[in-house]
DNA sequence: TCGATAATTGGAAGCGCTTCCAATTTATGC
DNA sequence: GCATAAATTGGAAGCGCTTCCAATTATCGA
């Protein structure tokens, strides 16, 4: 029986009185205080009374109300989630879009109210139309992303403000000021180099993402060391700034390929590149992955609708979106906002046949 | 100046006091009750005390607690979103993130606690399922996907429990039940069909969806009218049906170019598939649109991700998701959840290199 | 000009919940 | 066995808002 209730109300719909707390305590034959502190999962309820109070909720089919939680609580939360555009275009949409998902659906759950807001990245004002937002939203939390989570000024400004935050994929002066949230950078472009250099590959190509994406930066240093341990030092690497667009990652790949033919592995910051970058070596007449293995970085829904699919390393984006959410409403509600650091997220390889086929497929 | 706010707080953070209706009240040297009317946009306020309270809330910076506002109007509304997966796989994810965040974002701003359920639609229990979410979490409001809009039992079921129903892109019986919300089907197929015979296409394959979405079957109708009326029969289409997932179209696009080569244009019931089309017309060494025509259906951002870039019908699914919301809010505050019907959410063509370039680029 | 009606305003209750504090019960030490 | 501390319960206030209803003021026709 997947339906628990035991009760049910006739009409859900419209103007039906669901059972409240009293309900719950009238039945269990306790005060209201108790069915609450039993909710609430605090001490000082003798084990035989939790037991009613928990059995009168399953009866009733008894849900907390997370409006009137939160008000008598006195945690009203309202939290900004601050995306970055590129001019008038939304790069990097899977990322930004996953990541509120998780933020927003975890957010309904705790009854905490989530705003967006897409800020354009180059703009000079950016810093102070965050802060404005922030402001007139009166949001007492914050979530950052790429690039605003790596940028110290607007970090200090914030958390001067009062406004507890969390910074997605930041770079090193996050944690002094926010939760930073991420997987480890190091070791995903660690992963991606033992990939590829255990795959027989010895010279790449590398597109990087936009400048101050501190996390991506982190990536190719990981990249670097794996290289390194195969014996390989950072000139069997070339390099292409993109802008974590398709568009940008066929232009990039394409000036790799043509620089250096000899280039025999093209590794990406975002998928969104490396599909661009698919297409430049579509075009050069090679073929994926035998002249040329291809990876990409997010593990969005593009790396399975190109082909050949993209090895690339999953992040899992809404999970973030959700702790972050949850890690910002219990400190707020918990009235303080001073726990800092660094909190790792675990990310993994997925090997696609961009970079290898199991039984060697004949063309 | 993007801040509107006059006053600030200081911190902003954890537990600093936000003004209230009282404060606002206080100011304007009025009653609570007043301030709540002029906040609501209700009558039987003169215009100079409206004046008055709206300055007070511009000058402390008040902002509404929907929380508070939620309980205080007993308008607790918990709407469920029901989306379809196949298998464990997630199909056109991008169709149901984006029709979510324009739900939840447009849910933030109302107060409304969004709940999202991913149901297998290929489990034969999937009505009962989704009743008993229903039931469960105590929705008094519900919107449903494809193919689930589309089903008149489950229809009829929810209809009966009382619960408020939002269809998108439903059958012909969603209207009776719920609202049914989305674009004019017919003529978005219609509109394909004019561009592509407009440009001298006169044979075509069409990659249909998944049984049981209607919409997409109007758009099929839609199509076929338009090449009616350039004067072609049904016999210049040969169909296929995938299930909306890149690998279907790829193989579908395989089958359709093996079949009868002279095909000239591949339509698509989705961007994915269209994508998968696309690598079959490149796999059969044909240059799009040169030898043949693609288009997707959707505009999602894997339109712009492939090459050549996707001919596709832009929906505005983030709106739809919001328009569904605001709807039942609107409906279920206002106590009753009787208006049925359709409604027509605008889309449009959107023209891109799959099917026609404008100067004509030496391959 | 005056009573009657309509338009404004305010007072107070209460939405469903948490939490402070006082009351009661139980456990503990000597 | 009894005073005292500790654990457990309940009462009541109040979160920020809407809404019912009564009180007040303005408007109008004869």
């Amino acid at each position: 029986m997947r339906s628990g209730a035991v009760a049910h109300w006739g009409l859900i719909g419209a103007n039906v009185t669901k059972p409240t707390i009293d309900d719950v305590a009238a039945l269990a034959g306790v005060a209201r205080t108790t069915v609450s502190r039993v909710l609430n999962n605090q001490p000082n309820v003798r084990p035989l009374v939790r037991e009613r109070v928990l059995g009168a909720v399953e009866t009733l089919g008894y849900r907390v109300n997370v409006q009137a939680r939160n008000l008598a609580g006195r945690k009203v939360v309202r939290i900004a989630l601050i995306h970055a555009s590129d001019f008038d275009t939304e790069p990097n949409s899977y990322f930004s879009s996953a990541l509120e998902l998780g933020a927003t659906r975890a957010g309904a759950g705790l009854g905490v109210q989530i705003i967006t807001h897409v800020i354009n990245q180059n703009d000079p004002a950016a810093s102070d139309e965050i802060v404005a937002r922030l402001r007139d939203d009166q949001c007492n939390g914050v979530i950052l992303t790429p690039p605003f989570s790596d940028y110290p000024p607007l970090l200090r400004e914030i958390d001067a403000l009062g406004v507890a935050m969390v910074c997605i994929a930041g770079g090193a002066e996050a944690e002094n000021f926010a939760l930073s949230l991420g997987i480890d950078d190091f070791r995903a472009g660690e992963e991606i180099g033992a990939h590829l250099t255990g795959l027989g590959h010895r010279h790449f190509g590398f597109i990087k993402g936009l400048q101050g994406h501190a996390s991506a930066e982190t990536r190719y240093d990981g990249f670097l060391a794996a290289l390194a341990k195969a014996g390989l030092g950072p000139d069997a690497v070339s390099t292409r700034r993109g802008n974590f667009t398709f568009r940008s990652g066929l232009e990039c790949g394409q000036a790799l390929l043509a620089d250096r033919l000899r280039v025999d592995a093209l590794v990406c910051a975002n998928d969104d590149m490396a599909a661009g970058a698919l297409l430049a070596a579509h075009k050069s007449g090679l073929s994926i992955p035998q002249d040329i293995a291809i990876t990409g970085f997010d593990d969005t829904p593009v790396s399975e609708i190109v082909w050949p699919p993209l090895t690339t390393i999953h992040q899992p984006l809404k999970r973030m979106g959700a702790r972050a959410v949850e890690y910002l409403a219990d400190r707020l509600s918990a009235g303080m906002r001073d726990q800092t650091g660094r909190e790792i997220i675990e990310h993994h390889l997925v090997v696609r046949d961009s970079t290898f086929v199991p039984t060697p497929a004949a063309k």
